[in-house]
Order: C-alpha cells, then structure tokens, then sequence
DNA sequence: ATTTCCCTGATTGTTGACAATAACCATGAC
DNA sequence: GTCATGGTTATTGTCAACAATCAGGGAAAT
C-alpha cells in the first residue's frame, strides 16, 4: 500500500474488455499519447486495441462522463483540450474539495494513516533533494500526497470524485502544459504543515491550510500563464508555441 | 428561463437513442418508477423502451460513471441505494461545492441574475405559504434556488458536477427516503440571507451562510434518521419499514 | 469568380446473433 | 439432514453487418 501512482500497471482487475480499454484509454490521454484535442475514430482505436466498436464504445462513453473526451452526435469524439479559463475552473474545485477532504482527514485519519503520510514525505523529500532533474517523480508523487489526505477523509464519495475524476484532469492538464511541479520547497513546507494540523486534530487549521495550498498552486499556474502570454507577444510571430491553442495533427 | 424542474420534458435535443434512453431512465431513477436497489435486467429495458441492447449498455455506463447505478461484470447492474453513510457524504460533498458556488456567485453574478435568483424566491414564499400540502413543488423549488447559485457561479466544471451529477443524487435521496422539504420558513430565512449577501457581493459571508445552509440540512436529515431508528425500535417487530433496507423485488 | 447543389466517401448509430460467464436447482454422497 | 457437485437456464459480453448521418469535393448555374 505504497504508493497509488499509475505506471503502466493497468491490469488491475480488468475482467471484461470494456473495462480495459477504458483504463487503457484513460491513460494513454493522461500520459499524452492521445494529444489534448486530437480526434478519435472508432475504427482506428478499434484496431488499435485489437477490439470490436461495441465494448470501445461503451468505454468512450465512460471517458465522456469522466470528461476526457467531447463528443458531438453524428460527428466524432476528440480528447478534451483543457483552456485556461477551464484549468482555473478545476483549481476552484481543488480548492473545495481537497480544504473539505483536509478537514475530514483531521477528524478521521488513523494514526497508521497519518504515519504512512509522513512516510510519503519525507521520501518525497529526499528525492527531491538528491535528483532535482527527476521532476517527473515528484509530479506523481505531490498526487500521492493529495491522495493519502483525500483517502484519509473516509468519504469514499470525494474519493471518487476527487481520485476517478478531477486528478485525471490535472494529470492532464500537467501534460497538456507541460507543467512541472514548481515551488517545490515551498510546497514541502505547506505539506508538512498540513500533516501537523491533521496530526493533531485541528480540522479548521488543516482545512485553512489546504485551501491557501491550492490557492498558491493555482496562483502559479496563473502567473506563469501570463509570463507566457508575454513571451509570445515578444517572440512576436516565430515559434513561440508554448501555450499555443492551435489543433495537433491526428 | 424560468424553471430548471425537470417534468416530462425528456426530448430536450435527443438526437441519439442512447442520449434519450440515458435521460429517461435517468428520471425514471429519480422519480423512483425505477426504485432505489432493483435489478436491472438489459433485455427487459430494452423490450421496454423499444430499443436493442446496444444503445442501451451505452446509457447504463454513462448512468455507471454518474453513480446512479452500480454494476458488478457478469453479474448485473441495479440502482444505487444510498445508506444514511453515504447521504451524509454526500452533504459534505454538497457542503464544499455549494459554498464555494456562493462565494463564485457573489463574485460573478450579474444583476440580471440576481434579480431572477430573487423572483424564484418569492414565488417560493408564495406558493409555500399558499399550499403547504403541495411540498411537491417547493422539492424542486429548492433546488432550483441553488441551480440559480450555481449557475451564476460562472464556473462550467461546478455546474456540471453539481447539476449533472450531485443533484440527482439528492432527488433520489427525497425520493428513496420519502423526504419532504422540511423546515421550510427557516430556508426561506437562510435564502434570503443568502441571496442578500450574494447581491452586495460579500464572498466570505455568501460561502459562509450557504455552509451553515447545508450544514443544517444535514442535521435535520440525521435526526430525522435517529428518530426514525427510535420509532422502528418501538415498533419492535410490527411493520415499521420507513427506512429498511431490504431489496424491493424487481 | 463565386455560390449552390449534389454526389461520394467515410464515420457514426443501431441491430441481431453468437459466445462466455454466473446464478439457480436438483441430484447424489456422506 | 447437510453439504458438495453437476447440469440447465438466463443474463451478460462480444462481434460483424446494416442503416443513417455528416464532411468534403467537384460540377453546374448565376
């Protein structure tokens, strides 16, 4: 029970193929294999996973209710293409939900639970510290941390909500982007102060502090979208595609 | 733009059997024609509404990923039933979105829509006053004072998760547990309160009085479940069934 | 030259049939 | 009498073919 982050470890219980190629589906758009925006054809994806449309249709419309892909009827389905406006959106949730999930893990976490949260880290920590190119753990490893409070709030609907929902989006949204953590030793200390104000009970504290968490994250996210809009306007009209929003090739 | 209650009016651009039949049984959860716990069985629905399985199978998954129903691989599937556990989860799910929904109408909000958040809520009062036995109506009614909110929350991703998701859980709540509104002139109270704060665009008092709003739904709906336990205890062994979970036959 | 219309191609929507799995019931052994 | 075991049946999972709809291109008319 270490860690829940999602390396290619993708047959956990897939009895049906349905199931498995919605879980197949659902990673190769979080990891970018399926470009944010690209359109899908069913017949294209059909023989890529080696299926018949039936069950591949059944899982595309699980990934519509999840909202990874958009489908027009008669038209086609493409893989969401998250705007800015929409990100900010999903940090305004973040921010509900995970300050919510803060103060129910400060009212119901176990001490074993609050250990293993710890554990998480200080192994974050020393990562960080001893590799700081290898940013690409410690992007699935801040969602390990979001995890465990979320799993430590005991409210199995804001773990799906949260987990099965909006973490997919931010998985995807930090591809789409290309977004690094950022402010890593900041956000070590904001971790560490949340784990305290779980540790002891605090339920007000621990919610504050998560709140002002993704508050700060989101406020980087912002600043560094208009440090980018800025660049564009310097580069004037070469290829400065950072932010862009025109539509990969299928 | 009046009203949000969903009466019969199904055929709101269904251009695709699986959509329509996704939205009907949709409501005929919610309605409780479908109740809470029973099997679904894929060729009886389909001789029902006069479609073949395909479509069909396509429906029950977008209803799966919305939780309304529950299914189990070679088994079967049938219709959420929620235990008092899991309703009070949902009140706290409810709790974080709604006030953050407050505090992004109160920043967001115009006063168009101010002014028709208002009329919904004297013709409210009206009708609450005139015809207390038609609670029918104030049902829906509440919610759609906090569609309203929502909506001019000006935020996509929470309208869709509160609307698309929460609230027909909560409809099928009133419905498996036969809940009236309840304390009805102590709402209007909060509406109000709520409503002004949202209008003078005080944020941190909007997501506060719509926090305590939904916190004290909450309450009311626990004691109203500890009395019940109390009255079944009393009843002893006679038919007191108002809140069994024993699984309606098909 | 531009616009409109139609035709072609491809993709989506739908259906019915086939295969696989699991629940149910009866039979038999201990 | 109880438990295990087998067969039967119904339901679910999957597939391939058919029908309906939409996008794109080219020809004809203004």
């Amino acid at each position: 029970m270490t860690s829940t982050t999602s390396s290619g470890e993708i047959p956990l219980e897939a009895r049906t193929l349905a199931e498995r190629v919605f879980q197949q589906l659902q990673d190769a758009i979080v990891r970018g294999e399926l470009p944010a925006g690209s359109k899908i054809t069913e017949p294209g994806l059909a023989q890529t996973y080696g299926i018949s449309r039936g069950p591949l249709r059944e899982a595309m419309r699980r990934l519509e209710a999840h909202r990874l892909i958009e489908r027009e009827p008669h038209v086609g389905a493409r893989v969401v293409k998250l705007s800015m406006r929409e990100l900010l959106e999903l940090f305004d949730m973040r921010e509900a939900l995970e300050s919510m999930a803060a103060r129910l893990a400060a009212r119901h976490m176990t001490t074993d639970e609050v250990q293993a949260l710890r554990d998480v880290l200080v192994a974050h920590e020393e990562q960080g510290d001893l590799d700081q190119a290898e940013a690409y753990y410690q992007r699935e490893g801040d969602l390990d941390f979001h995890y465990l409070i979320v799993r430590g709030s005991h409210n199995r609907m804001l773990m799906t909500t949260l987990c099965d929902d909006l973490y997919y989006l931010v998985r995807l949204y930090r591809t789409q982007y290309s977004a690094r953590g950022g402010r890593p030793q900041r956000a070590f200390i904001e971790h560490h102060r949340i784990v305290d104000a779980i540790a002891s009970g605090d339920e007000e504290l621990a919610e504050q502090l998560m709140r002002r968490h993704v508050i700060a994250a989101r406020q980087t996210v912002a600043e560094r979208y208009a440090m980018s809009l800025d660049d564009d306007r310097d580069l004037s009209k070469s290829n400065g595609r950072a932010l862009s929003r025109r539509t990969p090739s299928a």
